[in-house]
This record gives C-alpha cells, structure tokens and sequence, in this order.
DNA sequence: ACAAAAGTGTTCCCGTTACACCCATGA
DNA sequence: TCATGGGTGTAACGGGAACACTTTTGT
C-alpha cells in the first residue's frame, strides 16, 4: 500500500500487451517486494464507471500471502509503501476499501478448504505461530486444546524434532507442511 | 451460450464507456433473454494473453440464475443461443469452459450460505421443487426426510395454503420464500 | 388396481466445544 | 522465584446421516 493523491491506495501497476492478468499481477509483485513464487488469487475486477476521476480505469485486485518474514524494507521504501494492519485501515482511495473487504472474504472461506496458512508462515512454525494465522485470517480466538488435537489428525503438517527456543524460554516442537504428502491426498479439513 | 466459429461458446458483449461492468452484464442479459432484476455475480476476469486467436481481450465473466419459467424462446432463437444442459456441455471456444468451472465452484459454495436456490424458481415453489435445485447445483443426492425437516427450521420459508396440482396426482404443498422475513434476520442455514 | 409423488420420526454416530492444570526455562 | 509460553485429556452436546412405510389421487 503506498500513500498517493493525498489518500493512501492499493499498489498498482498496468497490464502490459505481453502478460497475462496473473503474469502483471506477479510482475508488480515483484518489482514492490523481490518475491517470487507467492501464492496469489484474483480478487475480482472493479469496473464502476467514475472509480477513477481521471479516465476510465478498470481495476482486476490480486491477494497475495507474504511470509512475514520474506519482504525487502528498502524496495518498500524506494516505493513510499506500508504494511498496515487490517485493524488500522484507513480510508483508501476509489473503491479500494472494497477490494480489500472482498479479499478478506475470499480467504476467510478459503482457509478452510486450503491450506493457505503456510504461505504466511516459515518453512518450520510452531504450533502456536500456526494458531496464531488461523485466528487473525478468522479474526476469533481458537482454544488451544481443540486446535492442537485437529492438527494433530493432519498427516501433512509434520512435527519435527527441531526446536525453536526463541519464542519461548520452554522451547517449542517445530513442524512443517509437508506438501507432497499435501498433494497425494489433498483432502483438507479444519 | 450460442454457435460461433465452428465452435461454442458463451454469449457476451463489450463493456461500453458509459457503463459499469455490472451494468455492461445486465445490459448482455437483457438483449439476450429480455429478463431485468437477475440475480448475477462476477466470476472472474479471464486475461491470458491469446485467449482470443484475434486481438488481445480480457473477459470478466459474470453468472445469473434465470428461472426456469422465465426466458423468451424468441429471443433466444433470434440470437442462435440455446440452453444445454451441463452434463452435456460440449468443448467451448477458448477458455470458456473454465469459465463455466469457476462459476460452477462459486454456486456451490454461495448456495450454503445464501438462499440462492429461489431466483431459479417460481414465486411458489414445492419442497421438492426445491430439493430439486440443491440436488442440481451440488449434483448429489439429498434425503428427503433430512431435506424437508431442515427446511421446516428455516422460518424464511413458508408454508402456503395453496396446493400444486400439476406435478403429482396426490397435490403438494405451495411454499414461497420470505424475502423481508430473510432480510430481517439473514442468517442462512442449510 | 396401480403407478407416482407427498409426506412423516427416530436412532445412532461423530465431530465440536468447553474447560484447567502442570512443565520447562530464561531472566 | 517468577513470569512466560508449551503442552496435555475428557465429558457433554448437538447436528448430520441413515433409514421405510403410508397416503392420496389420476389414469
């Protein structure tokens, strides 16, 4: 998100002749953030006759999952862009409020029948950081009993014998998604 | 969906400048069928680079529900459209039957969390009428008993005193949905 | 009479939820 | 020693699925 005509924005860019919808949309991607790769749906197009005061502009949104970990602070900043929390959201410009809205509606119903949430974690998580996606994708508490016995029942989301003591002073069990496993039986449930 | 270039394919037109892209399906449906006020959502937009073996195109597909009873066959003709039903859906012109895919998978998502099923019948509808849809759109079978003890939760949908004649010899009971009753308290459930 | 669709309850099972305490460690 | 997050089991409940027979009436 980048702050344009006084009012903060989506980032954008043009489709070129060359590229398809998908290929523009990871080409901005990559010239804001240096990521390839990133898991990334339509959201929709956006094609209300005024939603530009310039000329006329339609707009097809793009969501994107970004590890937290994964993004370059200089190319945001060589762009003027910012993360914001979807709690601090501002008033953005034209209809970008609603392309927002409808991203977060299209992952919320898709987090339950994909497994999103490893796109936004590291290659090893724990079970709490894990816990942690699902609950600001649902933007509802979860108990940690009930959540830890489901994933227990996942064959793909494997528990390592690393531990990731820099979280916590106890120390935590590291696992991973095991997307092979993921892929001979993508049969998803949570 | 009519003939076109030796192949078929799905109807459509051209976004106008003066008209949203909502604006641009209503008016493509109404040409076509002569119906106004129809239940339409986006599907997607369709943007691969020679999708169209002519000039560079980006589609957004949109999808309706039209009521069975409702279509005017002269219209249909006029424009060489016919409906064909899905299990017989032949190869379509480029990527239209990704189109269909997509739209597909959007019905049956939405049709458990929106009372979809009533823009595809008439204003009184019989329960088995209306199983009749669920089984369409989620191509499964329902149980009867299960199906119609769901329905008699749902407050939405009311029972009237008028009885169908026509599609058995013993009658049915005529229910109609509750639009305002639905708008009041649009919690869904089935 | 018979074919065709309408209508009607109960039981079982499984998945979801609620709920509280001890453990290991770094500071 | 204490504060912090990690880790664990059980019981009650409720929603969903399976299941078969009687009724009415037009032909």
């Amino acid at each position: 998100m980048d702050p344009g005509r006084g009012e903060w924005s989506l980032y954008g860019g043009f489709v070129e002749e060359n590229e398809s919808l998908d290929d523009a949309a990871n080409r901005v991607l990559f010239q804001l953030t240096g990521l390839k790769d990133i898991y990334m749906k339509q959201v929709g197009a956006f094609g209300a006759i005024d939603r530009d005061p310039g000329e006329r502009v339609i707009s097809i949104a793009y969501c994107a999952l970004i590890n937290v970990n994964d993004y370059d602070e200089s190319l945001l900043k060589e762009h003027q862009v910012e993360w914001v929390n979807l709690e601090d959201l501002p008033k953005l410009y034209s209809d970008h409020n609603d392309m927002v809205k409808k991203a977060i509606t299209l992952l919320r119903r898709r987090i339950s029948s994909e497994p999103l949430s490893f796109n936004l974690l590291p290659d090893l998580f724990t079970l709490t950081q894990l816990q942690h996606v699902y609950e600001a994708i649902l933007s509802e508490n979860i108990d940690k009993r009930n959540f830890r016995k489901r994933i227990k029942t996942i064959e793909y989301i494997e528990k390592t014998d690393q531990i990731d003591k820099v979280t916590s002073k106890r120390g935590a069990a590291l696992y991973r998604f095991n997307k092979e496993a993921y892929m001979e039986d993508p049969i998803f449930k949570l």
